[in-house]
DNA sequence: TGACAATAGTTGTTATAACAGCTATTATTC
DNA sequence: GAATAATAGCTGTTATAACAACTATTGTCA
């Protein structure tokens, strides 16, 4: 039995291959959740990776952190920290501090106004989680995480 | 019980929202698995868009299509498809022809030497969503797309 | 038929991503 | 302790993405 695609890509011949058919639904949807969930970052005139960087230091809380570790904890990997940081720093949303034990490292915080920012968006953000994908049971939300979990390690 | 984050992630407060962790699950992986196939397609200089862009043409076959409908086949939509295809078409991978009975319609067509450029990159694509994908099973991936897809419709 | 809407594509501009080479600082090793 | 490597981050350049305004062509309908 061949395995359906997604809609859009009307791919004619059905791929015989199952694995590229898996490859192209995570892909694709990953792709369409990143479309719907930048229409609410753009509220707050952020985008997805902006978005992320912002709560990653909300978590990283009054320690800060380094650059090269905020990009390791970051959803979509981003070959030019420096710069995005800048930018944030220009709009007031983060500060950064040189570390004078290690002075190569820079520091980074959210400020209040980074805070505000995010605060806007809390409810809303989790109030489309939920809405999104309030027709899967828990259940099939751990099936499915747990599985591309599998894919991930692999 | 908390569902697990993908590591690298390192969320402190895990996250009580389990649909949120099925959203972070889903781009992750998708994210993961675009930069290691980016790599298969920097060997004939392209992009994961442009080669998207080639198969879609070389299933189009001697019909080609018309920009609008390059960019409605794709992964990830570009919002930029003319410039993308001058860029193809300056490298002599697609040709264009303003289409006679519509003149607002211009097909775009694969070119020998864009077929030449994707046949030397299908073996190693095949090969690598085998082999990446082998540690699931047939099952388990028609699980995993099953639920993709329930997402995807949500 | 003529105004207006719809569609396809182009172009200009700005922002961001990708890549490579660079400086500053600290760790390592002989 | 000097040479070297390793790490963090910065900068320059080019390519691409995002957004909006614009032209050309065709469809709709009073």
């Amino acid at each position: 039995m061949a395995i359906e695609l997604p809609e859009n890509l009307k791919q004619k011949t059905p791929l015989s291959n199952i694995e590229e058919a898996a490859y192209l639904w995570i892909l694709v949807t990953a792709e369409h959740l990143k479309a719907e969930t930048a229409e609410l970052f753009k509220q707050q005139d952020l985008t997805a990776p902006q978005y992320n960087v912002l709560r990653i230091l909300r978590g990283a809380g009054a320690e800060g952190l380094c650059g090269r570790e905020v990009g390791d904890r970051m959803i979509t990997r981003d070959s030019d920290i420096t710069r995005m940081l800048d930018r944030l720093e220009g709009r007031g949303l983060i500060r950064r501090e040189r570390q004078t034990e290690d002075r190569r490292f820079v520091l980074a915080f959210i400020t209040k106004a980074g805070l505000d920012t995010l605060a806007k968006l809390d409810r809303p953000i989790v109030a489309w989680h939920r809405k999104r994908l309030a027709h899967l049971s828990e259940s099939e939300m751990r099936t499915m995480t747990g599985l591309l979990k599998k894919v991930l390690k692999g």
